[in-house]
DNA sequence: CTGTTAGCGCGTTCAC
DNA sequence: GTGAACGCGCTAACAG
């Protein structure tokens, strides 16, 4: 049924030895019977079996990404730039989710074993110990993208979190604010939680601004998080002239709380989000935010795992700068 | 290096092939050898070769999936359904994208075709003659999702946009709205701008209001589309109480427009978006919105496309239901 | 219940 | 420059 180089060789006289040469560009053959073949496999639109060729060669040119079903709005860009590298080496990408808490994630990564993708790019979800066994007994390249290990024992690619939550605050401070809240964290998430209230805490700190419990409300990075943070703040009458929201997502619940409140942002109160997604440009005041660059994480990291299938190098972790997206939810007190 | 079913049967001193039976469960076999075997490959940790499992079986089980690169919000969601099902059902999913103008589409079409995918998924992009008939070429089953071809000559799922812009702007007119404005449809997209033009047309005429040129602004659906047409709407001077934004992001930037120049919504203007996707609930006003169940469109193209690989039947279009989701964009003037 | 054989489609020796 | 033969890892057919 379908058309194989046995097709070719046959109809063109040849073997199927000169048949996969001429079509793997191989060199070592006639013009002549190159031109013969190359006919001969279009007439009849083949179309290589890459199957058979893994198989053979064994290795699948498949690049694995697994990432949690969430979807949420960086997912389209981390995966943009994590394709369009791929596309670019003649990799094919297969994707799995792993399960919002990493419930799938064995299986997503059987999955990856079983095609015999020879990288795998593992996308924001957090990695424990038996986990991270798992994946390294594929014995292939990975990166981790957006998150990493309490150890630091894997290869990953990420922003500072505590760097970039430190550098939202000192902005607040330095424009004038010194009552400022933190909203959405979520205390017990390592990678994105602890570290950007740390980072807050210690901007606070090193401008002499005293801590205080109730500036910080917890959450979990969602809309309904910021909403319910602002409520917090409206009900306990905290005074604050500025919000920090650990994510767009946060931030925009809190402004929309305010919002109805008849707080004006950035009249009355001031925030600033984090990651800038593509709803900050659209927000109503436009928000201030800060952006990690989700596209060259795919990117770099599809690429780096590309060519440590190649070149077997070991994969250095990297730290990507954030940068600070200055629009207009923030209100410049000292000017 | 790799543990292969021979080195499993060497060890447990069986033959491959009952190594492959009890692997496959395919009955007929000792439950002590099982049991032999199983202790065997797990110790070795052997993890099946997909590819040489299709290479014999004719089948990837793998469904592809194509869609433009851009990051859309709905994309998220689509790419949910589908690999929901996929994962559900046994299959993996592989990824291609086509590019904005579906310039990598031949492309991504034979790489579906060298990885012998098992079905297609086709997301978003349109179709002309050529294409369609390469995708037949594969003779896989095959969905389009969000879209169709001129002749409907190609199974798909969608809802009917004429009907939605219809009822968009038939809710604004039972709502006590007269001057309606439409916004950011691009007249040239056949599939979501000609229908919408047309749905929000029929609805004004039925309703017996009169058409007028100066009420409706093109673009791309995009943000900045809205933005535009609200400023020409604001600089023409055009009296209007409403207006229906073709997408969430354009009735997005028609509020926000609106907004600057202490318009407030929906008190002096309601605005009606399309699509329902998650920013809607984040704006301020929540945001009115024409919605598309996107995940179920992924996992519905999914499940059918599957299931024609198996029963061999022809693959159904259908048209989907959308569903008007009411906020607070809209102000109820005969109220 | 189990082993032997063949072959899926392809790339790769090693001869000629 | 080209072909015959083998094997990648696996399943399927047939024998026993």
């Amino acid at each position: 049924m379908t058309i194989t180089i046995k097709d070719i060789a046959r109809i063109a006289n040849v073997s199927t030895a000169t048949v996969s040469r001429v079509l793997n560009e191989a060199g070592g053959y006639n013009e002549e019977t190159k031109k013969k073949i190359m006919n001969v496999a279009h007439e009849l639109g083949y179309r290589r079996n890459e199957n058979a060729r893994s198989l053979v060669q064994n290795s699948s040119n498949i690049i694995g990404v697994i990432m949690p079903n969430v979807a949420t709005i960086f997912y389209g860009d981390i995966v943009n730039g994590i394709e369009n590298i791929a596309h670019e080496k003649g990799y094919s990408i297969i994707i799995s989710h792993a399960g919002v808490n990493g419930e799938r994630f064995v299986q997503s990564v059987n999955l990856m074993g079983e095609r015999k993708v020879d990288g795998l790019v593992i996308v924001t979800v957090e990695l424990d110990r038996n986990q991270l066994d798992l994946v390294k007994s594929l014995r292939i390249p990975f990166i981790l993208l957006s998150t990493d290990t309490p150890e630091k024992d894997a290869p990953f690619i990420k922003v500072n979190d505590f760097d970039a939550a430190y550098a939202a605050t000192q902005y607040l401070i330095e424009n004038g604010h010194e009552r400022i809240g933190l909203a959405g964290a979520n205390p017990t998430d390592r990678v994105a939680g602890i570290t950007r209230i740390e980072g807050y805490k210690k901007a606070l700190q090193d401008n002499g601004l005293p801590f205080e419990k109730k500036l910080v409300k917890y959450g979990d990075f969602s809309f309904n998080s910021g909403k319910e943070a602002m409520e917090s703040f409206l009900q306990e009458k905290t005074e604050l002239s500025a919000v920090f929201g650990v994510s767009d997502d946060v931030a925009l619940g809190i402004i929309s709380v305010a919002y109805n409140h008849g707080i004006n942002v950035p009249a009355d109160l001031s925030v600033i989000g984090y990651d800038n997604t593509r709803v900050a440009e659209m927000s109503i005041p436009p928000l201030t935010s800060i952006g990690q660059p989700f596209f060259e994480m795919g990117s770099e990291g599809c690429k780096i795992v590309i060519e440590a299938t190649q070149n077997k190098k070991e994969i250095p972790s990297r730290i990507i700068p954030f940068h600070l997206v200055e629009r207009k939810s923030v209100k410049k007190i000292n000017e």
